[in-house]
RNA sequence: GGCGCAUUCGUCUAGUUGGUUAGGACGCCAGAUUCUCAUUCUGGAAAUCAAGGGUUCGAAUCCCUUAUGCGCUACCA
């Protein structure tokens, strides 16, 4: 029990899930499961001005969609709990005022005004004021001002924050999974704010306090935070803890240009950017999906456990479990990697390809029925297995087979011009009569092949020259699956009628 | 500005102890297959390993310098 893996996914319900978040939660939950650890999910919502209706629900959701199971945590439950930082504010205050006692942080009052105020007076000798040790014995706080008054400001009600007190010259050392040893001079950094005047905690005292005391072992978060590390890690040590272990993940990026993926990329570009399609409460506004836009989500979770981690063979199809199985932290890579969508797409073709082809007709017939079609499944389930491989994804159905279930209403230009010759009508009109010879019954269609392999060359006809032209007559445009199956599929009827029709718009 | 992190084909990356024709994948191009399109298969172009210095018989791999990019620099996470 005591060295027990175990790591948490702590979003902050402020909108969606960002597809860099998700990769986040990904590595951690593989890094769990690899370890036959825990899995924790912690809400984060100590910033009470940010807080997004629907978020937390939103969070839930993509995970259960994506096949990540937590074993502990908000919706689920567990002997750590709360596990939501809102419902944990009366403890954070206690910490806050430990430290205080112990000397490791003060009391500071000077007013978001006054402290603007600095900034604006450094900016305009180039500088930036950092509240540090250097500067803070020339700031409102306890440890400037003297005991009485600080008690007295306390007491008359006086807004305060707690500031940490960084030492003066210290060394701050912390070894990273990802980067190795990671050294910081402490006087560099300044004094953050661990307890706000509204009562609740910054992100850096909650993030400690809950880590620890929900005995998580091993800290899996992305860079952004490496430079808050030596906070984090200092605060371990002022309270007598111990860290756990850290690892910082590099970021996702957008795909042209430079710097991390955002959501205006999504729009720019064409692409979702969070798991489940978002409605933003606020402005109505509303965000592409990746379920929406027909990703399947072992496909998400392969491409984008790849970003930036592979497991050093060629392989790069990778089962949640096989993921598990092979998932090492150390062979994550410490550079940023930009989002690439052509690849997401070529991996949602892989995994499209091991739908069966029932599941894809049931999901399909739904769509044709909506427009307006109304095929058998048996039939259905046919035209999927004749174009299920030319699809990236289940919406590209359409658009292959759209032929089986419309007739066309005209012909492309372009196939008309090469595929339809002056004598094409009549020998079409010839062949036309001959295939209404043929005994209408299952074996239709290959009885029609037979014909015409046999019939074209005897005419000293051009095989690709004729079989073009019927394309051209049935589909409308030289494109689609293999003409035998085409007939075997639409019927003799369907298909002289169609090649009928043809006959009689073209040449007139 | 300060601090931190990073830097191998267009993109994702392999390369862990210095000796490889610097490998794979996506994309791109070509060929093959087919009645077309797509798929598939085969092949090709594509990285002087950010740059410059070292160390060494030998460096993408070790050291230094520089450059560039990114991240952080809030009573946001």
């Amino acid at each position: 029990m005591e060295n027990r893996v175990r790591v948490r996914f702590a979003p902050s319900p402020t909108g969606p899930l960002h597809i860099g978040g998700v990769r986040t939660a990904l590595y951690n939950y593989l890094f769990a499961k690899k370890n036959n650890g825990d899995f924790l999910l912690r809400i984060e919502d100590t910033d009470q001005t940010r807080f997004v209706p629907g978020a937390e629900e939103y969070i839930i959701e993509s995970f259960k969609w994506l096949g990540l199971k937590f074993d502990e945590g908000v919706s689920i439950g567990g002997q750590y709990g709360p596990y939501k930082q809102s419902e944990r504010k009366a403890m954070y205050k206690d910490y806050a005022f430990e430290l205080v006692e112990k000397g490791k942080a003060y009391f500071a009052f000077d007013t978001a005004e006054e402290l603007a105020q600095k900034r604006a007076e450094a900016e305009a000798e180039k500088k930036t004021f950092q509240y540090d040790c250097n500067t803070r014995l020339g700031l409102r706080n306890s440890l400037s001002l003297s005991e009485e008054e600080t008690r007295r400001l306390i007491e008359s009600g006086e807004p305060f924050v707690i500031r940490f007190k960084f030492e003066k010259d210290g060394q701050i050392e912390f070894d990273d999974l990802i980067r190795g040893h990671i050294s910081v001079n402490s006087s560099l950094l300044d004094d953050k704010v661990l307890y706000k005047s509204d009562g609740m905690p910054t992100y850096h005292l909650a993030n400690i306090v809950d880590d620890h005391l929900m005995k998580i072992s091993h800290v899996i978060r992305g860079e952004e935070w490496l430079p808050s590390c030596p906070l984090h890690v200092s605060l371990y040590k002022a309270f007598g803890w111990e860290a756990p272990v850290f690892a910082h993940l590099p970021l996702i990026l957008k795909p042209d240009g430079k710097g991390k993926l955002s959501k205006r990329d999504g729009d720019r570009l064409g692409f979702p950017v969070f798991p489940l399609e978002w409605h933003d409460p606020k402005s109505g506004e509303i965000s592409s999906g990746y379920r929406e836009s027909g990703y399947l989500p072992q496909a998400v979770v392969n491409m984008l456990a790849l970003l930036g981690w592979n497991d050093g063979t060629e392989q790069e199809l990778f089962s949640l479990q096989e993921l598990v199985d092979k998932f090492s932290i150390e062979r994550i890579s410490k550079h940023g990697a930009k989002f690439d969508m052509e690849k997401a797409k070529w991996f949602n073709h892989q995994y499209l390809q091991s739908v069966s082809d029932n599941e894809l007709a049931q999901q399909y017939i739904k769509e044709l029925n909506d427009r307006g079609y109304t095929p058998t499944l048996e039939f259905t389930e046919k035209v999927v297995s004749l174009v299920k491989e030319r699809c990236s994804f289940a919406k590209d159905l359409w658009q292959t087979s759209d032929y089986f279930f419309l007739r066309p209403e005209s012909y492309a230009e372009k196939a008309l011009k090469k595929r339809w010759k002056e004598g094409t009508g009549s020998v079409l009109t010839d062949i036309l009569s001959r295939l209404s010879e043929i005994e209408d019954n299952n074996e239709w269609g290959e009885k029609a092949e037979e014909f015409l392999m046999k019939y074209i060359p005897e005419h000293e006809l051009n095989m690709g020259q004729i079989m073009n032209s019927i394309r051209l007559a049935i589909v409308g445009d030289t494109k689609g699956v293999n003409m035998v199956e085409i007939f075997k599929l639409l019927g003799k009827q369907e298909s002289i009628q169609r090649i009928q029709t043809a006959i009689e718009r073209i040449n007139l």
